[in-house]
RNA sequence: GGGCGAUUAGCUCAGUGGUAGAGCGCUUCCUUCACACGGAAGAGGCCACAGGUUCGAUACCUGUAUCGCCCA
């Protein structure tokens, strides 16, 4: 057969597309239920519409498409359900900056015209992820993709909300919640990022209200919210201050009096004055506290987290006070108060402090502590099971130094704020009749819009609408017909949408058709494994491990894979504000795909950040450009005829490189299982460079020549039959075992390599094989490679051109090694490049002979012509010394009793033996120092 | 403040109760017909520090320091 000659360097451009495009033709990622093998399911941690790939999915991904590839060609169904997240608050702020840029707002356009524009946006770059994604290789089933807003995925949110709220696990109430004041909207505990930073601790005076000379020092760090207090706390041990529970103070800077109350929970002693001051509306410690004294909470900020002056004005604020900081941010209104108590002499001292400032995850903004109805799961009936899941292992966390963490949080999780107060996302399905809740839904001005703005605004979107957390919703997929109370068909929709990670929390089992019980469902869930980073475990995997549970009373997945965060060189966080961002597309335009996922697989190693630099991932461009290679030497050289024989028939490099594939598939499998892509990436990288390519193919290049000599066989001879046959065997089953890793490399040379079938992707994954194993080969081969090392050692000693052809010596104390020397010898001579003798010292010549020592075996160089020996005498001092100090220490070792006696005596004749080795290399160094010192003369 | 992890070659990281390893980088030699994105040979380490357990500790235990992450 005519077979394809390859270019000399890989060029991975071409390849990738064509083949990605072969695959997909092919529908080989398609999965099916009426499939009788195992499944196999992964599903995407879906990745938000507005993103781009970057180096952390490109890491997660294709960890995910290893697994996936490995299993496909075990002959697992395999499923890879892949989609992509809408990502509310993300989303709408890109949109909203587009609008911002066009000059208008997603007010002025009203809320439906607003979310038809998402999701015109959404059409045109919402897919820009998943062609990256295709790039990258990734297997999924792509005929599935699925989209968090989908019809179906919407309905499985609407259900599963609508039977918490019946079972009473959803509620409406007014807590205080973390609202972001730019984007406007409820957070959850967990999407506030805290941030240490420098602020200022504040020592305020509060008058006693019966005795104005004596005063209460309050140390805070928000000074502006005093205005809202409600009371002051001591604690009630605390000597200095508690005889003055029960009396007021005179609240500074408004006309009220406030109680100081005795609270052992909110008051350190040791922090500060030892007196605090409680605003409810503002802070959450002080909301419970609030709620423990029965204080009244007087909110005094607006939603954009401005002094309200309504509020100012509830709190019986000072009215010069309330002008001078009405409508200013909070951060402005901070100077001026401390001025205003610094004018009445009621500022005591302020010091530096350090305090963890909470941040939004999505903008950055300062977040303040908000009181405002809101949407709310309860969540501790949902984390028991999923706790107990995970202690009694129905779900394994890998690596298990997560459980921990994982458990604690569950075991300590607050109620989950739901609600958002944005527009692009799970409207939330409550409906609210309108004259019955007349006294609950209030439509208020924007308070500060510039009359011009407000007037700029469609009427609809003029005024706030506050439902108040009295009003009564009915809950229901759909809206109602008719309020059952007043039979009126006027409802508004609760206008707050749902948060994005409560449709992700579904994934595994809305993406497959839930809550029909459809075929996939049934063939595909619980799915066998989630790969995701850590910065979600709380986000998303805990989440899907609850609603899981609870609607389909199976876990979502049987282990999950925790993957590390990928950093820049210098161990920071990559981050495009910073600059040291790796672009995975611009890194595989310019290594190629394979080399970037080999790379980020020879990095995961578990419970540990990868620090990816870019060398790394040039050096398996290399590597790649290596297997490129060999496979262009072995179809030089395949041009004649193979014959299979039984492996006990072929010839040593043929039975040693068998064996040594046979260990790497052992390794590569038992790595994939335990999830140890660092190991399996290793382990290929180690045998095809410097097993299959250094060693394999130097020694069949012989028996392939065609080139007929001394040690050279005819490239018709049974030899060269068996090798070539061997060498197209191993290397075919090398590329089935890389094809996860570097799926477009292995499966361009498979193609050009003679094989059945019509893709690399759908062949079985290789499995050891018993009788591939040989002891003897590879003993051979350590006397073979200890002996072509030590020689090309000398070569360089004597600085002996590569291509010299030497004259040779061997021998070695040692039975089994002597013979394999025998056998060898061809071998010897072809990768040593000279003559070789084998036979004891006493016959080499007694001069002009440079002698090494390695081990058992001696290895003799006959110095011909003028060479300076000083390199070889400097190196057989150090090989001697270093041989002094090791006889030293393991003397002193068996001269130890204790050793002798309860160290395990096979340790104890190791050591004997290997003092016996450095004791005969050391008589043979001492000679060769003798002799090289003659010829020196 | 609480919890977790890390500390091994210049850099990035494996690893093991008994000779300390890899990749990259570095030095020297080599463009021989698979590959210079290559080949060959080298240099380089009191395995953070201090105690303890042990015949023996880089590894197990305790503490300290530094760094990182998570939570408050």
């Amino acid at each position: 057969m005519a077979l394809r000659q390859l270019e000399k360097t890989y060029e991975p451009k071409q390849v990738e597309e064509r083949w990605y495009q072969f695959w997909i033709d092919k529908g080989y990622f398609r999965a099916s239920t009426d499939h009788s093998e195992t499944p196999y399911t992964i599903v995407i941690p879906p990745p938000n519409i507005t993103g781009s790939l970057h180096v952390g999915h490109a890491l997660n991904n294709s960890l995910q498409d290893i697994l996936i590839r490995w299993r496909r060609m075990q002959g697992r169904n395999t499923l890879w359900m892949p989609g992509t997240d809408h990502a509310g608050i993300a989303t709408q702020n890109v949109v909203e900056r587009q609008l911002a840029a066009e000059g208008t707002s997603r007010e002025a356009l009203g809320r439906e015209a607003f979310i038809k524009r998402v999701w015109e946006w959404k059409a045109q770059s919402g897919g820009t992820i998943i062609q990256q994604l295709k790039r990258l290789g990734a297997s999924c089933d792509w005929d599935r993709l699925r989209f968090t807003m989908d019809d179906g995925l919407s309905k499985a949110v609407r259900e599963v909300f609508v039977r918490l709220h019946e079972e009473g696990l959803i509620y409406r109430g007014e807590r205080l919640i973390n609202w972001c004041p730019r984007c406007l909207t409820a957070l959850s505990d967990i999407e506030v990022e805290h941030e240490e930073t420098t602020g200022k601790l504040y020592h305020i005076y509060y008058p006693l209200a019966d005795d104005q000379e004596t005063r209460l020092t309050v140390a805070t760090t928000r000074p502006e919210t005093m205005l809202g207090d409600t009371a002051v706390a001591v604690h009630p041990e605390d000597p200095r201050y508690n005889r003055l529970i029960g009396k007021k103070v005179r609240l500074p800077l408004t006309q009220r009096e406030i109680p100081i109350v005795g609270d052992s929970i909110l008051v350190d002693r040791e922090f500060g004055t030892g007196a605090v001051k409680i605003t409810p509306a503002h802070d959450f410690n002080d909301f419970e506290a609030g709620e423990r004294h029965h204080l009244p909470r007087l909110p005094i900020l607006d939603h954009q987290a401005r002094l309200d002056p309504v509020g100012l004005r509830a709190a019986s604020v000072d009215q010069a006070v309330i002008e001078a900081i009405e409508l200013l941010r909070v951060n402005q209104a901070r100077p001026k108060v401390e001025q205003m108590l610094q004018e009445r002499g009621l500022l005591a001292k302020v010091d530096a402090h350090k305090m963890a400032l909470g941040k939004c995850y999505r903008c950055k903004t300062v977040v303040e502590p908000y009181l405002s109805p809101q949407w709310f799961v309860k969540i501790k009936p949902l984390a028991e099971p999923a706790i107990k899941a995970v202690e009694e292992g129905r779900i394994r966390l890998i690596p298990e130094a997560w459980v921990n963490n994982y458990l604690g949080w569950m075991r300590d999780i607050k109620d989950w704020c739901i609600s958002r107060q944005i527009w692009w996302g799970h409207q939330i399905p409550a409906w609210y009749c309108r004259s019955c809740n007349a006294d609950t839904i209030l439509e208020t001005a924007h308070e500060g819009m510039a009359t011009t703005e407000a007037q700029a605004l469609p009427k609809a979107s003029r005024k706030r609408i506050t439902i108040l957390s009295n009003a009564t919703p009915f809950v229901a997929m759909v809206a109602p017909a008719h309020c059952p109370s007043c039979g009126k068909n006027d409802f508004l929709q609760d206008p707050d949408v749902l948060d994005t990670w409560f449709s992700s929390a579904l994934w595994p089992f809305s993406t497959l058709g839930w809550p029909e019980q459809t075929p996939e469902l049934k063939t595909f869930y619980p799915t066998s494994v989630l790969v995701t980073g850590l910065d979600i475990l709380f986000f998303w995997v805990a989440r899907m491990i609850m609603m899981g549970l609870k609607f389909t009373g199976q876990v979502p997945f049987r282990e999950v894979y925790i993957h590390a965060l990928v950093r820049d060189v210098e161990g920071q966080k990559m981050s495009k504000s910073k600059g040291n961002v790796i672009d995975p597309l611009s890194v595989m335009e310019r290594y190629g795909t394979d080399a970037l996922r080999f790379t980020l697989a020879s990095m995961a190693s578990p419970g540990r950040d990868i620090k990816l630099a870019e060398e790394r991932i040039e050096g398996y461009r290399n590597f790649a450009n290596k297997i490129w290679n060999a496979a262009r030497f072995i179809l030089m050289h395949l041009d004649g005829r193979r014959e299979p024989v039984p492996l006990k028939d072929r010839s040593f490099p043929n039975r040693w490189i068998i064996s040594r594939l046979n260990h790497t598939i052992r390794t590569v499998n038992a790595s994939l299982e335990q999830y140890r892509f660092d190991q399996a990436t290793s382990q290929l990288y180690q045998f095809i460079w410097h097993e299959y390519c250094d060693w394999y193919l130097e020694l069949i290049k012989p028996v392939l020549s065609k080139v007929e000599g001394p040690t050279l066989q005819n490239k018709d001879s049974d030899e060269a039959k068996r090798t070539r046959q061997t060498l197209v065997d191993s290397f075919e089953t090398l590329l089935r075992l890389l094809h996860p890793f570097m799926p477009f490399i292995s499966e361009e040379i498979w193609q050009a390599l003679p094989h059945q079938g019509e893709s690399l992707v759908i062949q079985p994954y290789p499995t050891p094989n018993l009788g591939w194993d040989s002891k003897e080969a590879e003993a051979a081969f350590t006397t073979l490679e200890r002996f072509v090392t030590t020689v090309r050692t000398g070569r360089a000693l004597l600085n002996y051109q590569p291509a010299k052809t030497l004259v040779l010596y061997g021998t070695s104390r040692d039975g089994q090694e002597s013979t394999d020397l025998q056998e060898l010898q061809q071998h010897l001579a072809h990768l040593g490049r000279g003559t070789v003798t084998l036979r004891p010292q006493q016959e080499w010549p007694a001069q002009k002979v440079l002698r090494l020592a390695a081990e058992s075996m001696t290895v003799g160089l006959l110095v011909e012509g003028d060479v300076d020996l000083q390199k070889a005498l400097d190196r057989i001092r150090k090989q001697k010394d270093e041989g002094r100090q090791e006889s030293k220490r393991l003397v002193g070792k068996l001269a130890n009793a204790d050793f002798t006696a309860k160290a395990p005596p096979e340790v104890v004749t190791e050591h004997e033996e290997r003092l016996h080795l450095i004791r005969h290399e050391e008589t043979i160094l001492t000679d060769s120092e003798q002799q090289l010192r003659a010829m020196m003369r």
